[in-house]
DNA sequence: ACATTAATTATGT
DNA sequence: ACATAATTAATGT
């Protein structure tokens, strides 16, 4: 259902090396995201011309933190968790990005190399450009730059404010507002409530609220006898917002 | 209040 | 059949 019209997958290579995809991508995959929506035809066509499209199994990452930042990325389908590596090695969640979101910008904020590692928490089709190019598109597009530079101040929002909340809130609380944030950025509106849209592991959770997968797995199942989520294997729904919104607030 | 350990069961390929 | 995910209970800090 994902990306099928972008590339055709029917190769038995070895898998982290998706290769470049050579059909010519169409204006109207960028034209309406937020940092081109401001540019014509000839303007989307040009940056299309430049870019490179490549497809990411789930698991595969993107650009790994601290390597220098040669690329820089927009997610045309699929979903992106960018990761750090604490100095004991754990690995810790910092922002899941959804489709339509530049990542791998550390040009934007000054840096040389990235600051994080980016994987692929689903199948994902991503456009990528020479991080040289970066300067001109600033320069050369309009609403580029303020664009971007919005959806970094709300992830330096996001990732400030679930610092706040590791320190002051208890797990559950922690939990239901990783819920909550994962739906309004993810969500897909089903029959019963609203499911996370990509495959989604306690692991993962707890990684998201610095706790264990077990503590998780326990919370969801206590929610889930009160109705609250509905969770399959990889798979959480959401059925009560508003009881998590109570919840997180407690 | 939560982590850790370990044993058990379910689920997807 | 096998690996990976999820649950559950017991024990520790």
């Amino acid at each position: 259902m994902r990306g099928t019209a972008i590339c055709g997958t029917n190769s038995n290579m070895d898998t982290a090396a998706a290769r470049t995809v050579f059909p010519r991508l169409d204006e109207s995959l960028l034209s309406h995201l937020p940092p081109f929506s401001k540019l014509d035809r000839q303007q989307v066509r040009a940056i299309l011309d430049l870019a490179v499209s490549r497809r990411y199994d789930a698991g595969a990452s993107v650009f790994e933190e601290g390597s220098p930042a040669d690329r820089f990325y927009m997610l045309l389908d699929g979903y992106v968790r960018v990761v750090r590596i604490t100095p004991t090695g754990e690995q810790v969640t910092a922002l899941h990005i959804p489709a339509g979101q530049l990542l791998g910008i550390a040009k934007a904020i000054g840096k040389e190399a990235y600051p994080a590692t980016a994987i692929a928490a689903a199948e994902s089709i991503v456009l990528s450009w020479p991080m040289g190019l970066w300067d001109k598109f600033v320069a050369d597009y309009d609403g580029f730059a303020t664009e971007t530079y919005k959806t970094i101040g709300n992830r330096l929002g996001e990732v400030n404010t679930r610092v706040v909340e590791m320190a002051t809130q208890q797990v559950e609380q922690r939990v239901a507002n990783a819920l909550l944030r994962l739906i309004s950025q993810t969500g897909r509106k089903v029959s019963n409530g609203i499911e996370i849209d990509f495959p989604i592991t306690r692991q993962d959770l707890s990684e998201l609220t610095a706790t264990t997968l077990h503590t998780v797995s326990r919370v969801l199942s206590a929610w889930e006898k009160q109705g609250l989520v509905q969770s399959k294997r990889k798979r959480i729904t959401v059925c009560d917002p508003h009881a998590l919104v109570v919840l997180s607030q407690v």
